[in-house]
DNA sequence: TCTGGGGTCCTAGGACCC
DNA sequence: TCTGGGGTCCTAGGACCC
């Protein structure tokens, strides 16, 4: 039943930007071109994006900015924290240039898009996304690399190729089987998409050590040790096309989560309260813009993970009678929670807000108790956004989300470049 | 009060991705 | 001292029903 939906062979192209962040930040700094930079997450935590210089070095990626310090400091890499409003911007302009590339395309992150060549009448593929790439760098000054093959696991397969390559593109749809295998041969399980830590490890037990020995795995073996996902990766790898191509545009979310660690550990209730109450009105104002209602509520604090004998991690779930997207009842259930929740003396390290069992407001809106009071609703939200997305988030706000608290993530690395900001314009010198 | 089996639905938790 | 955030999908197991 898995196999039956493929009968024709696709074409698939995976463009990935590469060191998205770094690439980013590189833009407006020229200085940074040719040395080693990476770019830490959230509180300046881990690393999340490196150059190809820092991956040289031995920055690995994920790891924790103070277990490489020495490293950094050693060989003069420059540090940035993320600056995610401008990524953000420079990954809608690369994909705004892939639509004109394919019809069929699936935005899969911030820095990747698949697209489905398939029905396009292309006379030679490799020219086709050696002109994408080149006309992506012309266009934002962003580097990527593409790769092609028939199914979606294999044109991951060729872009990890490409990252390679000087030309960074590989196309997989013309090469024979016996190459495709050999290929498979030299990449670590580990590296094939939709295999991680855990799977690999089984994988390793059992002699599967790289791509080629998981193609050719009995799928009786597979689909008794491992699930669905591992028998679709399979079959993937043999060119059968089976993982669902999301070409949406707007595929609605079904759950969202806003959560940040402290940028030092909280003790009170209050400083908590500000923290939850920042994140449920940053997730009420997302899903209003994606014209969402919230069906339950979870909120969670914890400490942190990495203290294991004091871990603690409290969460409570709370189902609405009505789905809302009024951040005042949103608010007062996500408070009232946290009130219930609380123990004192334990030193926080991250809180957050999930909503789950979104739906979209149209279809619910009939089955409303009081019209009238959701218009009401309705437009004091429109109000509180429109303010928000004029004068910068959180400039109008429901609660107390303590504008300077000591808690607020730490950014002591931030390029605090803007794209809508004049003076960040980069000066050209013409002699 | 004791006995069985099979179906559905829901949820928590895990694994994976970038 | 210091270890990200936001998603999706799948499964096992419990609750409930007949």
């Amino acid at each position: 039943m898995l196999y039956t939906k493929c009968n024709k062979k696709k074409i698939i192209a995976l463009v990935d930007c590469n060191s998205f962040y770094v690439s980013c930040e590189r833009l407006f700094n020229p200085k940074i071109k040719n040395v080693p930079v990476v770019v830490l997450s959230n509180n300046d935590g881990c690393v999340i994006s490196r150059s190809t210089e820092a991956k040289q070095i031995g920055i690995k990626m994920g790891e924790p900015y103070f277990k490489v310090k020495h490293l950094v400091k050693k060989n003069n890499i420059a540090v940035f924290s993320s600056n995610y409003a401008l990524y953000g911007d420079l990954s809608r302009r690369v994909m705004n240039i892939l639509k004109k590339f394919s019809s069929c395309i699936e935005y899969y992150s911030i820095d990747e898009a698949f697209l489905d060549l398939t029905d396009m009448i292309i006379e030679n593929i490799n020219d086709y996304i050696v002109e994408m790439k080149k006309i992506i760098y012309q266009y934002t000054g962003i580097p990527v690399s593409i790769g092609v093959a028939s199914t979606k696991t294999l044109a991951k397969v060729a872009n990890f190729l490409a990252k390679k390559k000087d030309n960074g593109v590989e196309n997989l749809t013309i090469r024979s089987s016996n190459e495709i295998n050999s290929i498979l041969q030299k990449i670590d399980v580990r590296d094939i998409w939709g295999v991680g830590s855990q799977l690999s490890k089984l994988y390793k037990k059992n002699n599967i050590n790289n791509g080629y020995e998981l193609k050719i795995k009995n799928t009786a073996w597979i689909r008794k040790n491992t699930n669905i996902i591992g028998l679709k990766t399979v079959a993937e790898l043999n060119g059968i096309s089976c993982i669902d191509f999301n070409d949406g545009e707007n595929a609605p979310r079904k759950s969202c989560c806003v959560s940040r660690s402290f940028g030092k550990k909280v003790e009170t209730l209050q400083e908590l309260e500000q923290s939850i109450t920042s994140h449920c009105l940053n997730a009420a104002e997302k899903i209003r813009q994606d014209q969402q209602l919230v069906k339950s509520v979870v909120i969670f604090i914890k400490t942190s993970p990495f203290d294991q004998s004091n871990f603690i991690s409290l969460s409570k779930k709370v189902d609405l009678p009505i789905a809302t997207d009024d951040s005042f009842v949103l608010l007062d259930i996500c408070l009232k929670a946290l009130s219930e929740i609380f123990i004192k003396g334990q030193k926080y390290q991250k809180a957050g807000v999930f909503f789950l069992g979104l739906q979209n407001k149209e279809n619910y809106q009939a089955n409303l108790f009081s019209i009238k009071d959701s218009e009401k609703s309705g437009k004091l939200m429109k109000i509180l956004d429109d303010a928000n997305l004029k004068f910068g988030r959180n400039f109008m706000s429901v609660g107390d989300v303590g504008f300077r608290g000591s808690w607020k993530m730490r950014r002591d690395y931030s390029s605090r470049i803007d794209t809508s900001d004049f003076e960040c314009l980069p000066t050209v010198n013409s002699g």
